[in-house]
DNA sequence: ATTACTTTTGACCGTTTGGTTAATCCTTAT
DNA sequence: ATAAGGATTAACCAAACGGTCAAAAGTAAT
């Protein structure tokens, strides 16, 4: 039945998931999928034909998820300080349901980086500038934005909320010495990161 | 002859650096790493007995080098603004010569967190907050600084220079689409993220 | 030259790995 | 009931893996 054909395969598919996200692609066992799932290991070569093609596909769709939570917020006609705090809080919610993305992304693409390139390549970043233009061109005189730093703060944007999660590891183990609790600063975060950033682009 | 051990041993020592942080412990193979020191594979456990090992001994002295880097600015008698400035061209050029580090780092501390505990006891980051006080108390009342939000402080001054790197693959992707230099941009990052920083914690 | 000792090597071992295959099971249409 | 075709399995395979071992090569003292 092709309804039970969908349920072995996403059964299949979110095993993957759960494994290559905890191990990595190179610790990653077929066997471990394939006990996470349920079935036999031959059932995977089956739905999938190799280790590599298995991990592609789940890597595409995790990596597609984390990006498509950024992109719509820019279209929104909302106020620039208020574009600001929703990204925060929406990225920073999404990495809290999923601590161990960001780490296992970074990882992979530093592992293999001619993976990431096409999936880059259907997202036309060099429009950020324009739609910034066109959207605040009112209130855009207020800040310290140009097309030149604007790679400066994007990146700091996307770094204040992403390696909080990267470098949970370290992070955890050093609040454990001063006392600070991971969850607490997480949320606090989500404010501080927004307010950090808006009064750093303020002129 | 002693020297001859250290040299072996050094050679060794080396080429197991370069395979693990290429490839990861788990990508890592000990027949590529003899391959890359010049020496039969028995040799690797005559002098490291095991993979494990070896892999220890070379995670914790690139780890030791990427924090003894921080660790004595906080001492030095200098005013708390140029003290960021020094913070992040100090870190930023030490990672523009070894840009594989953080990412391996980060990666390997996700893998197993445990391994990096011991190291991290060593340090007394509850100290910091005692030692900003005393070094800048009387230039302290003009930043936004507390004890509550020294950790998002902290945190925000390690992300603006690790994620870049840590971030590498995706960016140089994505400022490809751009048109921007990715040895400009890390260049331009160093007075870039200690104005940025400096501006939003001013009063 | 011989002894004693450390360093280095090629060959080898047991296990694990990703992947294959032929047979069985299950569903469904006739 | 049965034929057909896809779904699932146990058993298997060759290659790669970390690790071992006994022998060879090198070194230094007697």
């Amino acid at each position: 039945m092709t309804e039970n054909d969908k349920q072995t395969e996403e059964k299949i598919f979110e095993a993957a998931t759960d494994v290559f996200v905890e191990k990595g692609m190179d610790g990653a066992r077929m066997q471990d999928i394939a006990n996470h799932a349920g079935i036999n290991k031959a059932l995977l070569h089956y739905y999938f034909r190799t280790k590599d093609q298995l991990f592609s596909k789940v890597f595409e769709k995790i990596a597609g998820r984390m990006f498509s939570k950024l992109a719509p917020v820019f279209d929104e006609k909302i106020p620039l300080e208020e574009k600001i705090r929703f990204i925060f809080n929406a990225h920073i919610s999404f990495m809290k349901d999923n601590p161990r993305l960001p780490g296992f992304i970074l990882n992979e693409i530093n592992r293999n980086p001619a993976r990431i390139k096409k999936l880059l390549s259907t997202i036309e970043f060099g429009k950020v500038w324009t739609i910034l233009c066109e959207q605040h061109k009112d209130e855009l005189h207020k800040y310290n934005i140009t097309q030149e730093n604007l790679p400066q703060i994007m990146t700091t944007i996307a770094s204040m909320s992403v390696f909080p999660f990267a470098a949970r590891g370290i992070l955890e183990g050093i609040f454990q010495n001063m006392g600070v609790n991971f969850d607490k600063y997480i949320e606090e975060r989500k404010v501080f990161a927004a307010e950090f950033v808006i009064k750093a682009i303020t002129k």
